[in-house]
DNA sequence: TATTGCAATATTGTCGACAATCTGATTTTC
DNA sequence: GAAAATCAGATTGTCGACAATATTGCAATA
């Protein structure tokens, strides 16, 4: 009885793959806020049916992503200002649990992952593609709910970061700056490999903050201009 | 312009209803955990294509309570006595965050509406349908999300509370035995009327670790049991 | 006897077509 | 001319059928 550990098979289904595809528009801002997806013209682009795409599109509504309108259609979800406000406060909440689990299951490994994550941020600051350096900011963030050995800990803190990514991605897109502030993730990352956890809790709460607080702002000038894309009228009788 | 305020109309697609008779039988325990959901089978039972059924069980992967294997089906998650652990210390967290938000939003209404969902767990105390006591100690239990004005953490918690009830009919269908506990109900509504918001959020601290206590010591027993229902077998050369 | 190969069956995944619903423009009516 | 009714077009929701895949039972083989 020999002891290989396999990694599961890939499900291939078209459905997983068109989740894959969308979930990707939507987090890069190649779907903006707001933009309905027309099934049959998504459907003929990625050369398949109708019911793989709507089982998919149903997935991402459950996920958040998108909304649903029955008979009228499904939207990207719109982002205003206090989503933003609220999905900061509330991975506040979760960091500081978080990390908390974490602690205790800090290894050789856990160092090395986290460094390796460290490094991989660095890098992506090299790279032109904006959207890389976002990805690899939220990865490093995310190893205090991996090793959190919680499982749907991990799974609300997925659910968040889609969102933020969609936040992240919008804000990227409208003015062309990098991301803010990479010393911090010098601290974050030295204070969870040290002694104090309460310190790590602390700084994770405020570091957070800094990246919020310009994306909070962005959020509300977007909010004043007012677009009316595809705004609902309102019936008043 | 009148100021009358209509009701949104149901969303009449099958799809949706479909969702909704799934769920109650999954949160009921009227389909089992491990318990495989045959497609044709069922959308012959509910007379709909396959179609609306497939989309409505995508819905509920995406929310935890059903799991899905390409090619093998689509399943009623099991429950094991880390999941009811984790839920637990994860609503723990969450209900310390909603009642500091929800804190400042207290009005007569608010009170009022705390007020009637008590009386309907006590009204529910008296029947004999034990799935309606789950329901009306989770309303109770909810209104602390409701208003917190944070629709992101009050989504988070309906995603959990949707395990929850599945874990505590489980727990019914078992032992006949009524939901543990209710005069702490009654401190529970006192201190969420009051002025101390560290006295609330103590006591929904130690009064959801009661219940919890039993579900988790209830989900142990399950757990040697060691059934071997639809269990996965382990293929070593 | 245990294992492998193969056919038969059942079930899931996908497709194309039709039905129900919404939207917008056009026509009708006052 | 303005409001209501009607109609055409487009889009979503649903259906039944087919394709792809997994499972099961049995025979073949070592």
């Amino acid at each position: 009885m020999s002891n290989t550990d396999f990694d599961p098979i890939v499900d291939t289904t078209r459905r997983a793959e068109i989740v894959t595809l969308l979930k990707r528009a939507v987090l890069t801002g190649k779907l903006e806020p707001g933009q309905k997806l027309n099934e049959l013209r998504i459907s003929e682009q990625m050369r398949v049916s109708r019911a793989p795409l709507r089982e998919a599109m149903r997935e991402l509504v459950q996920e958040g992503i998108l909304t649903s309108i029955p008979y009228a259609g499904t939207f990207v979800i719109e982002v205003t200002a206090k989503d933003i406000e609220d999905a900061y406060s509330l991975n506040q909440v979760l960091d500081e649990f978080a990390i908390e689990r974490t602690w205790p299951n800090r290894t050789a490994a856990f160092s090395a992952e986290l460094d390796r994550r460290h490094a991989a941020v660095k890098q992506a600051t090299l790279d032109i593609d904006t959207t890389r350096q976002i990805e690899t900011a939220l990865q490093l963030h995310g190893l205090i709910y991996e090793w959190a050995d919680h499982p749907l800990l991990l799974e609300t803190w997925q659910r968040l970061t889609s969102r933020l990514q969609m936040y992240f991605a919008l804000h990227q897109r409208a003015r062309n700056e990098p991301v803010p502030s990479l010393e911090v993730h010098e601290d974050y990352v030295r204070l969870l490999k040290g002694d104090d956890m309460k310190a790590a809790q602390r700084h994770a709460r405020e570091h957070i903050a800094l990246d919020f607080e310009e994306l909070v702002g962005f959020a509300r000038t977007l909010e004043k201009r007012d677009r009316a894309s595809a705004a609902r009228k309102r019936i008043d009788t």
